[in-house]
DNA sequence: TTTGCTTTTGAACGCTTGTTCATTAAATTG
DNA sequence: CAATTTAATGAACAAGCGTTCAAAAGCAAA
């Protein structure tokens, strides 16, 4: 045998990376064999090299889309008050990530296992996020909507604690993601002002 | 060759546990081979089984030492009030695990590196932990002290913030651990008051 | 100094790893 | 229908994996 009835790149393509990001998210990059992924897939593992030039291109590929989707979906309504900035950080932040849970947890757990090349690159992203959110801190702090101490911690500590949510948050759960936007939201608004 | 001079239980016990405790936060579990672990000490592979049964236990020991040292140190004085024991468990979180970075990083990495009846022992201990702040925030609510709508939500968003602080907090750096601690505490503080 | 215990070596085991490539067959184009 | 392109197979590669164990050598007690 050899090509198989039905194959299309179009379609083996999309079933690579999906289930490179299912397995990865589960066992972990290193624990994950490329046969595995293979399997998953329904191909040889042969096959896998016409989508990818090796496995960590794989999992740098995948880590790559999603903060470069995160960047671009993170509303700035400079309009907006910091406060009003603020709240909308936070619904979309709890939101994009409760959407994407295995994109999470890949990107939070497998940055050590990126070249050093891979790695400056994500790095470098999720800097980028973070200046989103201490930019509306700063503004809030110059207008005085907020009273922080150092708006560098207080940037690392709200990001912590709203993708902590990603950890218990399963829809259907108790809680439906509007009470938990609210409840974050509230935390965060009064750990931000007087 | 075979026994080497010097050669001790009582010196290479300890040095096997520390050289994978420090391998496994650098590189995963996963990645490291127990060829890896031995070099780091210095002996052959073989000499590793003399210490433990094998890789997974050698992973497990090292989580459910952490996990107990933290429940057996996690500071609980009912006598004193709500807000006070609160600030005692924010100061001992980020103490506490900030002396130890690398048992904190495998401890909420590897977790899926377990099998099924280990996953469920460290679980267990994490849980017993949450609940030591759930139940503090319990206290605090039912005294007056505390304005929290969903204790268990708060409890999570907490130590997820408390956490993080490991992400970035190193010794020497621009804050001292005093500072983080108080920046730390002001946060959770307003949180959870009205 | 002899005896028994403790500790390590180093080779070996079977198995899995990421990756390559000639071959083959399906899909597409003309 | 014929020619070409695309997509997959399946075997092979060298390297590395966790683990076992007989043999050897240092250590401690008598």
């Amino acid at each position: 045998m050899a090509r198989t009835t039905g194959s299309h790149s179009d379609i083996t393509g999309p079933r690579v990376r999906a289930a490179a990001l299912r397995l990865f998210a589960r066992g972990g990059y290193a624990a994950v064999s490329m046969r595995a992924i293979a399997a998953e897939v329904g191909v040889q593992a042969g096959a896998l090299y016409n989508y990818t030039p090796d496995k960590q291109s794989l999992l740098f590929d995948l880590m790559q889309a999603h903060m470069t989707d995160l960047l671009a979906e993170t509303p700035s309504d400079a309009d907006r008050s910091a406060m009003q900035q603020l709240q909308d950080f936070v619904a979309f932040h709890i939101r994009f990530h409760a959407d994407r849970p295995d994109e999470v947890f890949i990107a939070y757990m497998e940055l050590r296992n990126l070249t050093e090349e891979n790695f400056a690159v994500i790095e470098r992203l999720r800097r980028d996020y973070e200046d989103r959110l201490e930019t509306i801190l700063r503004a809030g702090v110059a207008s005085g909507d907020f009273s922080v101490a150092d708006t560098k911690i207080v940037t690392l500590a709200i990001i912590a604690m709203l993708t902590g949510v990603n950890t218990w948050y399963r829809p259907g759960g108790r809680l439906s993601l509007d009470e938990v936007v609210a409840q974050y939201w509230d935390m965060v608004r009064k750990a931000v002002t007087a």
